[in-house]
DNA sequence: AACAAAAGTGTGGGCGCACACACAATTTAT
DNA sequence: ATAAATTGTGTGTGCGCCCACACTTTTGTT
């Protein structure tokens, strides 16, 4: 067909009978060109629709951004944070060829040594941009300090530090998600029930987003005006191991053998599956997270609900928005929320088949 | 930060004593190049780690694709069209300095004349590339022949036509969706009920979906073994005015004042959501599509539960995979399903606000 | 052997833009 | 008045890559 000539910066030179370089001088407002002549230019590049080309314009410039990702290690293959390190690393590759330089700092998710340890050789590096995972408090806070003092811009992706002044939170609404959680339990319980609460810390994880978690999932039954009917139970066990868990679980269950259904505040949601199925107990279950464990969980009907606060998206969207940022200049938004998706059996293969492929990126040709 | 210098094919020639012509042949691998040479260069290129900047070679390359894009036309602000043309604007924003030009060509929903006008429109610019929304089951056959003769590849978005040789489909796993409403309802309805199917036509709209959505709904029933439990009672209106809608509502639940709850085969959901807030009727509602009404609805309880069909991602998508196809000549997935979100009154928000923003795009700066 | 054809290789121009620099036309300072 | 600083403008080079073309060497043919 025929082509719609794209008109460059040299049409819009011989359009106003000026050099490029006048035009180029306007286009970047730096000056050192007569007002008739920049007028000029300026209803030309209106009147032609001209828009600079932004490969040409990266080519030209040629500039390099270094950002830092320090994120927990992936332990195993389809572990949680396999999923924002692949939203990561997917745009990663998308702007590669802008300039932006990813590097990955992992850190154990139960040694705040290795974390400060980390969070230090970053320092040193002295990135143009960092994207952290804030499940240390105060090692994070310290680290952002640090941050702030030498000026460089910082992203907190799946956990919030508030009031902190991080260039953009990108994670989910916490609270939010625990009102949907308590929405969705509600739904499959009968009008009167006993629910439990089950936390689950090992280490010293920000566990202020736990608590928050908490407090959103008892607002929404008192929100509902169902505090009267569901009486709300909180078990914390300060482990994940299976052993522990299920020592807790009994204990607990022996104590109050009335309970209908159960909110997990992590991703371990299939360890009390797994304890439910084994005894034989009909209780209803609601947790976070597409993780294998749990997707195999839900598929033999041990999980109810997963919440899943799209991980892939988070970090894709926080390489994007330090992309704008460096880039385009852009400001971010203060706070991006992502989806909290609802995953049920009959839907739950459409979330780990989309989101594996290439689910986008510019370059993703090999 | 110290640069980790990129290393061009400038770099590599001088690595292996050879010009820089001789890279490019090796890797367009377009012969004239001895063995040794070829193989000291593929050697160099794998450790020196080089991968060809695609900024540059895109714009060396210059070369454009026309994409039209057919779809319904946007009637209102609101309408569930809008998202998919949303999408599809990002994504050409995204890559319109790849080359890829974009242009969009409406039909109204309900006039098949205004289909076949606007296909012949396209059909005689002969673009490189066609997405539509195939909701005329005919004329959009007639159509793909005439782009197959052509040899124009062509991406069906929202609906699928089966068996047709289309580069791809990108949209809902539509009895997968109906599953989900299946589930949906039946977690808020007592054991024993009865429930209605709402099916809304009007004009030649590509019915085979709406067929295919129904059967999905009461396989689903079948399935969990519930068919005895629950009576289905299918109505099918032939219009989507609101007093058509009504009379035919009111003449059915007269005839049949058992029912509990609803599903809604296309967006109209709101309407009977009306309906029953007129009529004090406690009935659970279930539909599709994010669109005002429906959320409007949503909030004020009238209806249960929206299935959203990440329309956005639609049309990025489409566009997307016209460019990986073009650009970097990869063959696209037959079968694209997108994500089917669960609406409640708890999450509407998110989905709100996560798609209107800069969702992504490289190119959204102005 | 002589010469044509083919294979192998390097050079240079161009994609659209940014920017440094050279120079001309001012204006300002001395 | 002249020198100096300032403003206005054009030219040229390079970003990394692709590709057409000229050139050299090898191979094949009668």
């Amino acid at each position: 067909m025929e082509r719609t000539k794209k008109i460059t910066i040299q049409d819009v030179a011989r359009y106003t009978n000026v050099s490029v370089g006048t035009i180029d001088r306007v286009i970047h407002n730096r000056g050192r060109v007569s007002p008739e002549k920049r007028k000029k230019v300026e209803e030309a590049i209106k009147k032609l629709n001209f828009n600079p080309n932004m490969l040409a314009r990266t080519l030209a410039l040629g500039n390099q951004f270094t950002v830092c990702a320090l994120i927990p290690s992936v332990p195993s293959p389809g572990h949680y944070w396999s999923m924002p390190l692949q939203g990561l690393e997917m745009a990663a590759a998308q702007f590669k060829d802008y300039g932006i330089i990813t590097e990955y700092f992992f850190y154990d998710l139960f040694d705040e040594k290795s974390f400060i340890k980390q969070a230090g050789k970053i320092a040193e590096l002295e990135p143009n941009g960092v994207v952290l995972a804030p499940l240390f408090l105060q090692e994070s806070k310290n680290f952002t300090e640090k941050l702030r003092k030498k000026g460089i811009p910082y992203i907190f992706i799946d956990a919030d530090i508030p009031d902190d002044q991080s260039l953009s939170y990108i994670g989910p609404d916490v609270k939010q998600s625990a009102f949907i959680a308590g929405r969705l339990l509600n739904s499959v319980l009968p009008e009167k029930a006993e629910i439990l609460i089950v936390n689950m810390v090992k280490g010293f994880e920000n566990a202020s987003a736990q608590r928050r978690i908490e407090k959103g999932f008892k607002d929404y039954f008192n929100k509902i005006g169902q505090e009267e009917n569901k009486t709300i139970h909180t078990l914390t066990i300060q482990s994940t191991q299976k052993e522990e868990v299920f020592r807790e679980l009994t204990k607990f269950y022996i104590k109050y053998p009335a309970i209908k259904g159960v909110f997990v505040t992590n991703s371990k949601a299939f360890l009390i599956a797994e304890f439910h199925r084994l005894h034989y107990l009909n209780i209803r279950l609601v947790g976070y997270d597409l993780v294998p464990d749990n997707m195999e969980q839900m598929k033999n009907g041990g999980i109810d609900f997963i919440i899943s606060q799209s991980p892939v998206q988070q970090g894709k969207r926080a390489i994007q928005t330090l992309f704008d940022y460096f880039v385009w200049k852009k400001e971010p938004q203060k706070i991006q929320y992502v989806p909290l998706d609802i995953i049920i059996c009959e839907n739950l293969d459409f979330y780990i088949n989309f989101n594996r492929h290439s689910q986008n990126g510019i370059n993703n040709n090999q």
